[in-house]
DNA sequence: AGTCGATTCGGCAAAATTGCCAAATTTTAT
DNA sequence: ATAAAATTTGGCAATTTTGCCGAATCGACT
């Protein structure tokens, strides 16, 4: 048994290292939930009394906890582990990284990256626009990188553009920064009956793969945004989410926020403990649908432009995005 | 909580109303460990126990258990999940259904299946042969099926031709009829140096996708089959199981007897507790690498030639099975 | 300063999970 | 057929997880 204990109180370090303030067991159970752990808060509680026994944290009073060096060199010891790099740790890390702030307007956004051809950028142009257009995209902002600058650690080769989509995961950072952990549980292939979102084609957990789904699906061309744009009848990418069920108003009221600054991406939301298109959710949680960030540029693979797309490429500070109507002008600038 | 144990009960039940010989708590515990949950053989005695005292099961003796009427029904009442079909539940059900005797040297065998043009055949006959030459294939066995027949719930169409080849979810059947239950964690991408294998380059968990890993890798065009067999460089597919730790010398045994009867396919097998490639194992277990099903049918993606494949897509009898080397004649026998 | 409300914490106990053991029974070997 | 070995089972207790509650602490407001 010792074992799977073991195994718990390394999570909770691992949280507490990637943190510098003190976490109270409230807020790390926040955190525990969001990365899809399941504990009760009277739990942490009680892996903190054995961790502060074995000298791995320290009770800083009614702030909450800090890791100790002693602490830092367990974590260390068992890092043997997480060599693989699922897409769900990657999410987590992403969701600390950011720093956009909703009412200032400003900080970093996760974005995606595709590399286009420079030349035949104009020409796809008004393909992309269209699904800005038509809705399916993660709010209306878009930005571009030219060759040889550095997103991440990836650069824009030459002769190509990068055209940076927003990360649907930038809503997961949104809502933790005002207090909601969202567990992002899969990405999946939205079937749409006349524009209406009727039931998941496909679906790939972010916690089981190191693939990003929708870059699966994109490049499986198991796509249909042409239909899906034309008669409302297609198949587009999106996320799936769970978030705290007493969070729901302070979810939808966020979303209109998101909305007025170009962020939005919230398709649906569903209610506490149903089931969301058919999705069961966790006891206490309500799904939620957001639309997949690489929508965009999914078309163009699907008209037959073949393109290079990295999901979860890096961070962008919010002002380098612009409206995707400046779309056209912008490359004009960069020719 | 009752939430909770609630679950627990009905994925009891589940696997009591998919046998129709009584279980005891040991041989429930193999099927629950092979569907990947994580109890104790207590724990299972415990719940039956509980389903006992609510007349959902009855205790046939020391036979075992069975489910009853009652519980039939409240299974039916709950059925309203799973609508999703993950790839973990459908491996689950496929190794129940399979029949294959390892030493009678009959039953049924899980096949996957792939649609080539009737007329292509033969060009590419010989690209199929070097990967099953090179050992990149699960056994050396395989079958054809005309136009117009039947596999699993597909037909093949006309003017194509059904290239089955061995799942090696196979091989799970085989163990579990043995004894062993093989819990089937993920596909896999593996890089090979050398003829060697040495890291996974892209992972997907089984019970995290309803698309199949190998289907992803191949479409995806990320494998590279050419390399693998020319200098043994390459990115092939693969199959991730783990095994009871005291299971090992067992399964290497049954290994070379799957051997003989052209079902060979296990590549590597790990030590109990200790990480294969990179990879951790739970407590008490060992990995295993086992070689992708649909591998020697890859390379015809890599090399151009669309096909279109399904894996998992039924059982078939062992005796129409041949060895590769036959597949010339059998074309010529079908055209 | 005093009060209210919210948050955090730890004690206690109930519920859930598991280890250990001995009795009953079945299977296997002689 | 009989003895030995293995399996199955249920009782008891230890461990783990969680619910409930009262006390302590912090911040905000009067």
């Amino acid at each position: 048994m010792s074992e799977k204990t073991a195994r718990k109180e390394l999570v909770i370090l691992r949280i507490l290292k990637d943190t510098d303030v003190p976490l109270s067991s409230s807020k790390l159970l926040e955190n525990l939930h969001a990365m899809g752990h399941d504990f009760s808060e009277r739990t942490v509680r009680h892996y903190f009394q054995i961790l502060d026994e074995k000298g791995l944290t320290e009770n800083h009073g009614k702030k909450g906890r800090l890791i100790t060096e002693l602490g830092l060199g367990e974590l260390a010891r068992a890092k043997v582990f997480d060599k693989v790099g699922f897409l769900g740790a990657k999410i987590d890390q992403l969701t600390y990284k950011m720093t956009f702030d909703l009412h200032k307007r400003c900080g970093t956004v996760i974005t995606n990256v595709s590399f286009i051809e420079t030349k035949t950028l104009p020409r796809v142009a008004p393909l992309i626009c269209q699904v800005y257009e038509a809705g399916y995209s993660m709010g209306t902002m878009m930005t571009l990188f030219k060759s040889g600058e550095r997103v991440g650690n990836a650069i824009i080769p030459a002769g190509m553009t990068g055209l940076g989509t927003i990360c649907s995961i930038t809503l997961n950072g949104v809502l933790l920064a005002h207090g909601i952990p969202a567990h992002s549980s899969f990405g999946g292939l939205l079937e749409l009956h006349k524009h209406k979102p009727t039931r998941f084609a496909e679906i790939i957990k972010y916690n089981g793969t190191s693939l990003d789904p929708l870059e699966v699906f994109i490049r499986s061309g198991m796509t249909d945004y042409a239909g899906a744009i034309k008669n409302g009848n297609g198949r587009i990418g999106v996320g799936f989410r769970e978030i705290p069920a007493d969070s729901r108003d302070n979810v939808l009221d966020l979303a209109d926020k998101l909305k007025t600054v170009g962020l939005g991406g919230i398709m649906l939301v569903g209610w506490p403990g149903q089931p969301l298109l058919e999705i069961p959710v966790s006891d206490g949680r309500a799904g939620v649908v957001i639309i997949g960030g690489l929508n965009p540029v999914a078309i163009l693979e699907e008209t037959g432009t073949k393109i290079q797309s990295r999901a979860l490429a890096g961070m962008v500070e919010y002002e380098k995005l612009f409206h995707y109507k400046e779309m056209n002008d912008r490359i004009d600038a960069l020719l």
